[in-house]
DNA sequence: AGCACGCCGACT
DNA sequence: GTCGGCGTGCTC
């Protein structure tokens, strides 16, 4: 071969879902060498796509006779860098996703050069006064890491509750690594889009704008990519966005902040690759040697045990004193919602409530009134005994269904038609679910002349309506709110004199192991609307519940989130769930429900003949989630509980042969 | 994503 | 036998 027409086999990834089953590199030819990590167009079969070179090479035996493609055009030269492939990879053999998915979310949607300059506003630096508590967590976070890898040098949780100075810690810590290095970089991770643009406008008063780049799904795709590329070349130190930020071109990143850490957002369930950020992140922060700080009020029952087991250092923040030293602690009333049936008031607005309601009124404070209201997520009490109908074989709340059956959502198993309450041998039961737009109706009856908005996802689908709701709300052009979770989120809101949950009962009975912890947080949360920071209003909290005795509920009235964990780590550890296991869970939907069917039973039998030597594996049996059909498709699944640290190959590698169709999720957010 | 291929049922 | 409808799997 001469010199001139030497030509260079270059391995690429094709930015599309190539089976795991087959090589995800492919062949092409090209004049030259190409770096790795460069953005190339090229041809699979007939279509044509985006590829990421991995590497050059003169010389290729393996793949015998197959007539190589050419490259079709290079579009940019190292456009991803080692440390990023490095994370696809990781994320690739993790989540069980092809890899081409994997880089896929790391290439922007529109790659154009474009560059506006920035519009350089410069802000007056805030100064801080801080405790000495916080000094001290300061310290500890930022000290130098030594040159061997140690948890407590590089490996935070920063566990203090709401109004305790957490931003100051984080913004301070920044601010002391960038003295140090001011070519540093920091990515703070925010689980939901809503909480970014407060997260800017906070730490736009302590750094430059110019400094700053937000990266989440709702800004342009033009602007996306100019920020991505200021995060490239350097010029972006602090870098701002939900889960996907983890896929930014980090130059030289130091610190990585993990906020509302216990926010199962962070884990991306709906599509490939479904990774879990918080996870994804800590790999990011060990590939670029950086720090990894988690934070939270209310911790994920997970993260909690791996910091008590020292995987993380584990920072306390007390309460700040100007709230707390004038006020008792804060604590909630727990109003028993039996009691009021009992007297004959019907309403789902107890006399309580009503009362409190008025008071507030009067005295022009705001009131927020949470209801949970998920979908299908009803339960069922016995009208006799009021107690909630639980599957007898394994305790979760059993769901009515059409036929007049009650079924557990989690085993599969099916009452009979005439149905007894196993308490009482009652057989007449109430199917509990309240809306919004009833307690909407209610409050509009009882105080006609309050303004009232409600907040839920028919409401808050247009673009700017959460922003525009936020903004009336701040500015008192609102008397009560009524909503779902999304107003029980980081608003800071300085007027709330009242906050309400009135239907707690909703929250504590989803068939799902991570049920517990998330109505305690959201309990919390939601409580957490009143007495802000700096606010002059001792708000009062009220939980309307039929299980006042509730574990949860008492623990969540109180604030109390040790006394909750200490009980949950308990049931995890005897039923073998996380933090005590894995999970993955494979699901398979058609719209044919007999293939389902079919299908899940062989796939079913094949692993447990494959895994059946493996004692750390186990297999429950194939049943319906939650929703058994979607948009006309069948669902079936099964969900593999692995006590290891890692999934074994052998596992993968049968996970690896489920043809399309199948859903894998490791590390799923819920098994429902 | 789109196309080839192969399996199976219906009809000549 | 042969045509075609649909489902599965391959793509350097």
């Amino acid at each position: 071969m001469s010199e001139s027409n030497k030509k260079f086999i270059i391995s690429v990834v094709p930015l599309a879902r190539i089976s795991l089953n087959h090589d995800q590199f492919f062949y092409y030819l090209y004049p030259k060498k190409i770096s790795k990590g460069s953005l190339v167009s090229i041809s699979l079969g007939k279509r044509k796509m985006k590829g990421i070179v991995i590497d050059s090479k003169t010389d290729f035996k393996r793949l015998g006779n197959i007539r190589l493609k050419k490259i079709e055009g290079l579009i940019a030269e190292k456009f991803l860098n080692p440390k990023q492939l490095k994370l696809a990879e990781f994320i690739s053999d993790h989540y069980l996703v092809s890899l081409g998915i994997v880089l896929k979310s790391f290439v922007p949607k529109k790659v154009k050069a474009r560059h506006t300059p920035y519009a350089i506003r410069h802000t007056q630096h805030k100064k801080i006064n801080l405790t000495n508590e916080q000094k001290n967590v300061i310290k500890q976070i930022t000290k130098s890491n030594g040159s061997k890898f140690k948890i407590q040098d590089s490996k935070f949780y920063l566990y203090g509750p709401a109004s305790s100075g957490k931003t100051e810690i984080y913004t301070d810590a920044m601010q002391e690594i960038l003295k140090r290095d001011p070519m540093s970089q920091f990515l703070i991770l925010l689980p939901e889009l809503t909480l970014v643009p407060q997260a800017v406008e906070k730490y736009g008063d302590y750094f430059k704008k110019s400094k700053i780049a937000i990266l989440t799904g709702k800004i342009s795709k033009g602007q996306f990519y100019q920020n991505w590329q200021r995060i490239k070349s350097g010029q972006a130190k602090i870098i701002i966005g939900t889960r996907q930020a983890i896929f930014a071109p980090f130059k030289k990143l130091k610190l990585i902040i993990v906020d509302e850490e216990q926010d199962i957002s962070f884990k991306q369930w709906d599509m490939n690759p479904r990774y879990d950020a918080r996870k994804s992140a800590e790999e990011l922060a060990k590939i670029h040697k950086a720090k990894i700080l988690f934070g939270s009020a209310t911790p994920s029952v997970e993260s909690y045990h791996k910091a008590l087991n020292k995987k993380y250092k584990l920072l306390k923040l007390p309460a700040l004193k100007k709230l707390t030293a004038h006020r008792s602690p804060l604590t909630a009333c727990i109003v028993d919602m039996r009691r009021e049936k009992w007297e004959k008031n019907h309403s789902p607005i107890s006399k309580k409530l009503e009362a409190e309601i008025e008071y507030a009124l009067k005295y022009k404070l705001q009131i927020i009134l949470f209801i949970n209201r998920q979908g299908m997520s009803a339960f069922s009490i016995c009208k006799n005994c009021k107690k909630v109908l639980k599957c007898p074989q394994c305790g979760w709340a059993l769901v009515y269904q059409n036929g007049g059956i009650y079924r557990c959502l989690h085993c599969g198993y099916k009452s009979s038609l005439f149905m007894k309450c196993p308490y009482c041998q009652g057989m007449d039961f109430k199917n509990i679910g309240l809306g919004t737009q009833k307690i909407e109706m209610e409050i509009r009856q009882k105080f006609p002349a309050a303004k009232i908005a409600r907040a839920d996802f028919e409401t808050m689908k247009k673009a700017k309506a959460q922003e525009n709701l936020y903004r009336k709300f701040s500015k008192n052009k609102i008397d009560i709110l009524i909503g779902t979770q999304m107003i029980a989120k980081n608003w800071d809101l300085q007027n709330v004199g009242l906050v309400a949950i009135i239907d707690a009962d909703n929250l504590l009975n989803m068939p799902d192991f991570r049920t517990n912890e998330k109505a305690f947080q959201n309990l919390v949360q939601v409580s957490g609307r009143t007495g802000r920071w700096g606010s002059k209003i001792r708000g009062k909290i009220i939980i309307q519940t039929y299980a006042p005795e509730n574990f949860i509920v008492k623990t969540a009235a109180e604030m109390n989130f040790e006394k909750f964990y200490q009980k949950e780590i308990e049931e995890r550890k005897t039923l073998g769930y996380p933090p005590f296991s894995r999970l993955i869970k494979i699901i398979f939907q058609d719209k044919n429900e007999k293939k389902v069917e079919k299908e899940i039973q062989e796939t079913y039998r094949e692993i447990s003949r494959k895994l059946k030597n493996k004692k750390n594996i186990r297999i429950i049996a194939p049943h319906s989630p939650l929703v058994p059909k979607v948009r006309g498709k069948f669902k079936r699944q099964i969900i593999i509980k692995i006590k290891a640290k890692k999934a074994p190959a052998e596992l993968k590698n049968v996970l690896k042969k489920l043809s399309a169709g199948w859903i894998i999720d490791v590390d799923p957010a819920s098994v429902i």
